[in-house]
This record gives C-alpha cells, structure tokens and sequence, in this order.
DNA sequence: TCCATTCGATAAAGATATTTGATCGAATCC
DNA sequence: GGATTCGATCAAATATCTTTATCGAATGGA
C-alpha cells in the first residue's frame, strides 16, 4: 500500500468525524466545513482502499476499518504530542542532551562533579561526557559528535574557539612521612636529590614542569616514568617520593592530609584549562545552561560549594 | 506549541536528510529538488522553533534538536507502517475483527463450535461472540454494535435482512432408562401420560411444541417448567422425564447414547435459524468469509465434519 | 402524509501549499 | 585560482485543500 499521501490532517480530521459520528460536527470543531471533511475522509478512504463508515439512514457507524484506523490515528496523535513535549523542553532549556568531551585530567578530577551538580538541577537535561586525548576530543568536535569540550590547551583549528575555563596550580607533594614533609620550605635544590615520579613526556603537565627544572639548570635524580596520574599518587602515598600533580587531581588528598604540599619556592607554575566550541554555533538551551553553569562552577571552585535555588554553585 | 501544520512529508524530507546529511541526496531520495526539500524543512524548523541542522562549511550536521527528531521521525514512520500493516490484512481479510451476536440456543450450542473452527483457519481475524435475547440482539445490530447475528426468528425491522440459516429439528428424548426409551414407536397421546420438562412460555421452542400438542387436542400430564436448557437437559439425563429439545442442544448426548431420542409419529418439528445482517452493507472481507465459512458449516451440519486445505468443514 | 430539517455527496471556484527552475554566495577540492 | 558542490532564495507553475452552492435521501414533527 502506498500511504506516501497519507498526512495526519486526514487522520485528525478522520479523529474527529469518529467520535462525533458526524461529519458536520467534525467540522464545526475543526473549523471547517462539512465540505472539506467529506473531501479529506474520501481521500484517506481511497487510500486505504477500505471504507471507514457506513451511512445507515442520516447516521454513520465506524465500520470494523474504521475502528482500526481510529487506534493507529490515537497512536500517531500521541507520537505527535509526544514530539511537542519533547521539543518544548528542548526550547525551554528543560531537555535535552549535551555531549561533552574532555581530556583526562579535567574529565577525571573535574567534570564528573560539575555534571553531578548539573544534572541535580536540571534533571531533563542528559550529558554525556567522553574522555579522549586532545587530539581525538579536537577532531570529534569538529565532526560535531562533541557539543562542547574541555581540554588543557587553548585548540587553534578553524571553527573552534577555545575560552579560558579553570585555572589548575601544578604542586609538588609528598607523604606526610617522606623528608620533605616537614620542611616549612623547600628549596628546588632539594628536590632535586628526591626520587620524583613523572608522566610520560607528551603530558602538558610534565612539559612544564621539564621546563621548571632546565630554567633552573637542575638535573633530577631518578626521575621514575609511571604511565598513570594515578599510579604516581599511589606510589607517593606510599611515601616512595615525591611527584608534581595538578592541583585538581590531588585536591581530595591534601585536604584529608594523606598529601602534603611542598612549598617550594619560586614553583607557582599555574595552568588553564579551556572550554572550547564551534564559532558560530548559536547553542540549544540545553547546551547554553551547561556550559553557564560550568562557568560559574569553575569560577567559584568547587569542593566548598553551596547551590542557590537554581542549583548553581555559590559560595555557601 | 502548534503541530497542526506538521506533516508527515516534512517528516519524511527531514528523514532523508538526517540519514544522508545532504539536502540534495534527500532531494535525489524523493525524487524532489533541492529546493523543495530545503522549503520543507525551513517549515519544519520554523513549525518547532529551533535549529535541525548546524551548516559548518559545506557539510551539515544535527543539532540535538535534530537528533531528538530523528528518534520521533522513526517513532511515526513505524507507526504509519504498523497502520499500512494492519489495513493491507483488512483488505485481503487475513485481518479484522467480525462482531458476531446471537440468541441462546444457537449462540450456546452451535456458534461456540463453528467459531473454533474459524479461527483456527482464519487466525488473524477476531471473532467477538455475545449472546443476548433476540430483542437485544437486533437493537445491537440495527445501532452497529453486530456485524452480523444468528437467531431463532426471522427479524423484520426495516433495514434488517434475514436469511434462513441452520435447519433445528425439535425432537423428544428420555434417559436410556425410562420407560419409553425402548418403544420403538411412540404414539403421541403416550407423551401425554409422562411427566414433560419445558422451558419459559415466551421460548420459541416452547411456542413450537405447545402448539403440536395443542393441535392433537392433547394435555400434558405435569408439565414442569425449568429455567434453562441445561436444567432440562440434567433432569431428563437422570431419567426423571422426557422433554423436547433443540437437536443442536443435545447432539452430543445422542451421540454417547446418554438420551434416547424417541420416535414419536408424525412429529417431526423443525425449526429455522437466521443469520441477520444489514441490508446494504457491504462487508468487509473479514466479515465476509466469516459468514461465508459459516454458511458451509452450517449446511453441512458439525461434527461429523473434515477440514479442506482452506479450513472450510468438507463431508469427511 | 407532507413539509421542514438534517445529513453527507458533489462540482466548480477560490485560496493555500508545494514544487520547480533559475540564481546566488560560500566553502571546498584539485 | 578556477571549477565544483552545496544550500538558500525568489518567482512562477502546479497541486492540493477549502469554500460556496446545490442535490437527494432520510428523518421527525405536525
């Protein structure tokens, strides 16, 4: 069968003739006249090659079609309903999906909390959150399966714009029983002659450390490559040495004290994290409210945050 | 929001381009231009207020929006195609659902069997039997409620055709034990001197035989009046009289031997049943061969009946 | 029984929507 | 840097839908 000319005005209008059971008054409800109602159910009855009615006298019955036809117009209806709801909250900014993709260290230690407190306050909205290198996360946002990224470089590919997000201090710390621990000051000649863990050579945060040390023409001893943040802060746990982290990764850890901070000297070495997304994109509600609260969020830290009554973090 | 002007073709359109992710691939889909399909869509886009599709360079990608769409597009398009499903097996009578009323007697002893085997041939087609008194049955068919009815009389309201259906012979039986059960001739004025079960006045059956005996000039001896056909049927079984009955009513007890039928002379009363169906009506193919199945069966008796190749009951 | 009324069907005219065809400008590919 | 691809846009052509006016059948009331 060929319903390429089926449209859901014949089924609405074939709606409202079924509860009438009457033509004339499916009109009068639809704003139309008897004419046009007579016109649409011949056409939908040509179509479906089954009458819908039978007249008897100046009365018209459903015939079994046309009761069957009333169930699929009910469910179609529905659907239909159900697309404008849909869309209604994706208008509003109550609905919708907003896929975020990060680089690992903000998509570890500090996106999962962000979107915890986001999605508390917007319970329609879904976010998806991917973690990937920069480079995969630059790629797939360009291709659009990202609605937005979180990364720990400002990104320069055409179409993109990255934006200062979140300011990240790279620290060094070690065990409250490691050497250092007690010192009120540490002097970076010191921690060169402690085992210090270190990531492999691509991550942003060991470049700029690298770069700390050769500015102050240090050469660190044993310098042990593990292949996770999280392997170097089991082993400086253990008290095996000593290790740089960024601030974020680290921050559930100094505050229980099962971390201690160095303060080195002259070593504020601060990092940004960016948000980046598509230049021109005029965003979804959905989207818009994320990064806004993500914003706000980052602003004001996290860890010590109060909601207001919109669910965005204020200091409390 | 206002989906009265959604279509089913917007839909479509918007289907082709999220699936090709080019309006001129949908357009060569649907053999329409480019042009036609970016009309549709703009009105779809304006219709639900927010953006479908994002234009980055020469490509185009779903927004959320889109995708939520997508999801309701797919939803509809099944829908529609469940609705095409349903009406091709209305039209080709592998589908349907046939409303069927009835009186007692046929309705309990007769249809119960011929529907069995409908519906083991025809098992797309629902076959909804309700047994009410012919009054009731014939305001049901005259308001649609009935697609078509079997009863005792042949129903004359305008409107209503009614044609013969299933030949009844009213026969006498008694218990194998009972006196009368071993005559291999029973006279009618012998009937007179035995107790005798009837049903209410207002049966037909009853009507029937009343006047039999009343054109004999015949009284009967304790005639006992019982509410049902079974409560006869039980009584007469434990031998406590005879009765007349409906052969369809106790086809089966003769057939086990458990009621002699006795061969009273010159008393051989045989009733019609109809089937009633609207004048003009012309129905459709479920109904059809509903009817046209039970004509077979009802012409061929039941019981003692073979199925063809279609399921029709053949002399076997 | 007859007349007024109600109901749906229909045809033609008018109003809306949709599609086409022709261009445009932007982005991309070679 | 030029050819090509892509979607947007506008006017004209076409298709579709709605109205208007009328018909005949059925009904209900006098």
């Amino acid at each position: 069968m060929d319903l390429r000319r089926l449209t859901l005005h014949q089924l609405r209008v074939f709606h409202a003739v079924a509860r009438h059971l009457s033509f004339t008054r499916a009109g009068e409800e639809l704003l139309l006249t008897q004419s046009a109602v007579s016109a649409q159910v011949r056409v939908l009855t040509d179509l479906l090659g089954v009458p819908l009615f039978e007249q008897r006298g100046r009365r018209i019955y459903l015939t079994d079609a046309g009761r069957t036809l009333l169930e699929h117009a009910r469910r179609l209806d529905a659907a239909v309903e159900a697309l404008g709801d849909a869309f209604d909250a994706l208008r509003h900014g109550t609905g919708g999906r907003v896929r975020v993709g990060a680089s690992t260290s903000i998509g570890t230690y500090f996106l999962p909390f962000l979107i915890g407190g986001f999605s508390e306050s917007h319970p329609g909205i879904d976010v998806a959150l991917e973690i990937e290198n920069s480079a995969h996360v630059q790629d797939r946002l360009l291709r659009s399966e990202f609605d937005v990224a979180y990364v720990g470089a400002p990104v320069t590919a055409p179409g993109l714009v990255a934006e200062a997000f979140l300011e990240d201090e790279i620290l060094f710390a070690c065990a409250p029983g490691h050497p250092l621990a007690a010192s009120p000051r540490v002097e970076p000649q010191q921690l060169a002659r402690h085992k210090l863990f270190v990531r492999e050579p691509g991550s942003a945060t060991r470049r700029t450390v690298d770069a700390y040390f050769r500015d102050r023409g240090l050469a660190l001893l044993e310098p042990v490559q593990l292949g996770s943040v999280e392997a170097i802060k089991q082993s400086v746990l253990a008290g095996l040495g000593v290790a740089y982290f960024s601030e974020l990764t680290v921050r559930k850890e100094l505050a229980e004290g099962s971390l201690v901070r160095l303060a080195v000297r002259d070593a504020r070495v601060v990092r940004t994290f960016f948000e980046v997304h598509h230049q021109d994109c005029r965003p979804l509600p959905a989207l818009q409210r994320f990064t806004e609260f993500a914003r706000v969020y980052a602003r004001h830290g996290f860890g010590q945050l109060g909601r207001n009554r919109d669910g965005y973090p204020v200091r409390g």
